[in-house]
RNA sequence: GCCGGCAUAGCUCAGCGGUAGAGCAGCUGAUUCGUAAUCAGCAGGUCGCGGGUUCGAAUCCCAUUGCCGGCUCCA
């Protein structure tokens, strides 16, 4: 490829158009500098060559267009995190000789590189390998790529000791490499495709964040390496924005707010991955849970309930005990019999359906259930609320005809993002996951399933991604991801098809003609799991619940206890309209109970002083700070009721 | 499950070989007070649990449970 025989120029088109004949092995930087102003020439940082991110020292072999690239332009911040994973290991290398380097790439807002150590890195060697790495930022070492044949590369390799790299190699040997790039800087040489930054001068601000284990190449069979994480971005003023976000989300932490707004806890004698609800969080569940039935119920929906253990048969037959034992829970012996706890709730519904026979007037049927599900979960996952052993699915199934099936997933898609909406959450990432290694039921079936699924988004206009193998055994899946207020995703809703459960319960209905056709199951959750979407929920409002959900809505606040009375008149005038009102009649002062209730984020403190209680009124102070004025109870009344229906996401009407 | 860190009063944390401390919360009393903390007093802990080292352990070591940050996995 070095030599290119007859023609020893290339013709190479610059922006503009402009059209330069360049002699062949010209590094692009030569041919960009020249045509740049001093200042550009020297923040020059990349080239993109026929439209591919290049080194400056890539040189010309053939001809091609050519731009130069800076930093801030597209792509480059992950070349400049990439470079400083390079910088990191070559300061780990100098500061722990006997350190050998695995991976290290870029990342979202940051890099990583996994070393095999000795023993452990401390956050003291964190200090001192950031430390070195800005002297080796201000050295300004220039970063050298070479184009070796794998065997020499390889050899180098065996030299230094590197003995993941030489894995690498012999990966890429047998997947047909003939050659490969190496990049160095002042005596550190990392095998690496690149491309990289011109030198070590040019890599933004970064600071290292953490160190935390880490299997090569992600198998736990594989060795623990220790991984070093970094975040690194073009300024210093784009790095502090991006802490203040990782601060920020530390003060919305789910379990933070869930103890300081008594929503839930988890103990250690109740056991790990359980929650207990507490009054007020319960409180949040049943409001979510009401509007959810109600949603329901209004779209034709009819309401199951089901046990939480079954026959092991069940289990088996369903194909769970095959795909899905891992994640179930041993069974236990009752009379001779063996049952196992549940981890989903199809099972149940398939039996409802199969308690009788089914005409194809009947369909489609849809069934849903706030069914609560165990899976055992490993004890390093557990997470709040949000990854849990025991949870509540809002769980659903449609069971219809081939012909239903179009329309009933535009209609769940419809509903999903409807839901999401009035819970606030308007951005989401869509998910398309295809089969599984591990599946029950033919590829024909999983064909037209995910096709179905396909066609659906398509039909919406949806733009969505590919997730290669990560459906369920039993069928492909629709995943939404929500994001949150700080850019987060969650992963909440979820709707499959299914053609192979109903095949194995033999799901059928009594078709026009008098036979037996196999009914189509859709599974489908919104919220997911009632856990984890009320922790999303808390981290999106940092605990400032909209009015409908808050769990106390107000609080009635004397100034003295001449207004018990009163206080609690109106307490009992807004509870009896249906609004979730405290009062706080301690002998405390005024400043102080406002204080307590803005810190538990009560949406409405309804201050009673002698005033208010004199001429019957009351006087209303938001969560924001606002001093509304003083009304009478109706007015209030009113203005709740108002509160109620807009503070759901689009307005819609109060469950 | 794996790697690393952490575990002290209800909560947030200090103490890090010589027999346990603060603030908030709680209780008692005083104060009756208008939009983010009234004052005083009292009470509260087998320092996660189990071993060990030591004259002596909250403090050092080992094991174990739970939590936190990751890996892996998912609703």
């Amino acid at each position: 490829m070095s030599e290119f025989g007859a023609s020893s120029t290339h013709w190479v088109t610059l922006p503009e158009g402009e059209r330069a004949e360049i002699r062949h092995g010209t590094p692009v930087r030569e041919v960009l500098s020249p045509r740049l102003s001093k200042r550009q020439a020297r923040e020059l940082l990349l080239a993109r060559m026929d439209g591919k991110l290049v080194d400056l020292a890539h040189p010309v072999e053939r001809d091609c267009s050519l731009e130069p690239v800076f930093p801030g332009d597209p792509g480059t911040i992950e070349i400049i995190r990439h470079s400083t994973a390079h910088v990191m290991a070559q300061a780990v290398k100098e500061l722990f000789p006997g350190a050998k380097v695995a991976i290290g790439p870029a990342i979202e807002n940051g890099f990583y590189y996994d070393f095999d150590y000795e023993r452990p890195f401390t956050p003291e060697d964190l200090v001192r390998i950031e430390e070195r790495m800005r002297e080796i930022a201000k050295a300004a070492y220039p970063i050298s790529r070479e184009v070796l044949g794998i065997q020499k590369a390889r050899e180098i390799f065996v030299s230094r000791g590197e003995i993941y790299k030489i894995e690498l190699i012999d990966e890429l040997s047998r997947a047909g490499e003939v050659e490969v790039s190496l990049y160095g800087q002042s005596g550190f040489l990392d095998l690496c495709r690149g491309p990289h930054v011109p030198d070590t001068g040019r890599l933004g601000a970064f600071k290292l964040t953490g160190v935390a284990g880490a299997y090569w190449r992600g198998d736990e069979r594989n060795p623990m390496l220790q991984r070093i994480y970094g975040v690194s971005f073009l300024d210093k003023k784009e790095l502090a924005a991006y802490l203040e976000r990782i601060e920020e989300a530390k003060r919305r932490d789910h379990r933070r707010i869930g103890k300081d707004l008594d929503l839930f806890s988890i103990q250690e004698e109740i056991g790990p991955g359980l929650i207990l609800w507490h009054p007020k969080g319960a409180m949040l569940r049943r409001v979510i849970e009401d509007f959810w039935k109600d949603e329901h119920i209004r779209r034709g929906y009819d309401l199951l309930y089901t046990p939480h253990i079954a026959r092991r048969d069940l289990w088996k037959r369903s194909g769970h005990l095959d795909f899905y034992a891992e994640s179930m829970y041993a069974p236990m012996v009752i009379d001779e019999v063996s049952y196992q706890i549940k981890p989903m709730n199809c099972p149940f519904h398939i039996a409802v359906y199969n308690s009788r026979r089914r005409s194809y007037r009947e369909l489609p049927l849809r069934w849903c259930e706030l069914g609560t599900v165990y899976r055992y979960e490993r004890t390093g996952t557990l997470h709040g609320l949000m990854r849990v052993r025991g949870f509540t699915q809002d769980d659903a199934h449609v069971f219809c005809r081939p012909d239903h099936l179009d329309t009933m997933i535009h209609e769940i898609l419809e509903l999903t993002l409807f839901v999401l909406r009035v819970f606030g959450f308007d951005r989401y990432d869509i998910y398309l996951s295809t089969r599984p290694e591990r599946f029950v039921g033919t590829e024909e079936n999983w064909e037209r399933a995910t096709a179905a699924l396909e066609g659906a988004l398509k039909a919406e206009g949806l733009a969505y991604e590919i997730d290669p193998g990560e459906g369920v055994f039993y069928g492909p899946k629709i995943d939404i991801k929500i994001r949150d207020c700080l850019d987060r995703s969650w992963q909440c809703s979820t709707i499959q098809v299914d053609f192979n459960l109903p095949e194995r319960f033999d799901v059928n209905y009594i078709g026009e003609d008098g036979h037996p056709r196999q009914a189509i199951m859709v599974h489908r959750a919104l919220m997911g799991s009632i856990e984890r979407f009320v922790g999303v929920l808390i981290e999106h409002y940092a605990g400032a619940f909209p009015f409908w959900l808050a769990p106390v809505q107000a609080v009635v606040l004397t100034v003295t206890d001449r207004q018990d009375a009163w206080a609690v008149e109106v307490q009992k005038r807004l509870k009896a309209s249906g609004f979730r009102v405290e009062a706080d009649l301690r002998n405390e002062k005024l400043g102080k109970k406002i204080r307590e209730a803005q810190l538990v984020k009560i949406p409405y403190m309804l201050v009673v002083g002698d005033k208010e209680m004199r001429e019957g009124r009351l006087n209303p102070r938001s969560r924001s700070g606002d001093v509304i004025g003083s009304m009478t109870v109706e007015e209030c009344i009113q203005l709740f009721t108002r509160e109620s229906t807009q503070s759901m996401g689009q307005g819609r009407r109060p469950a």
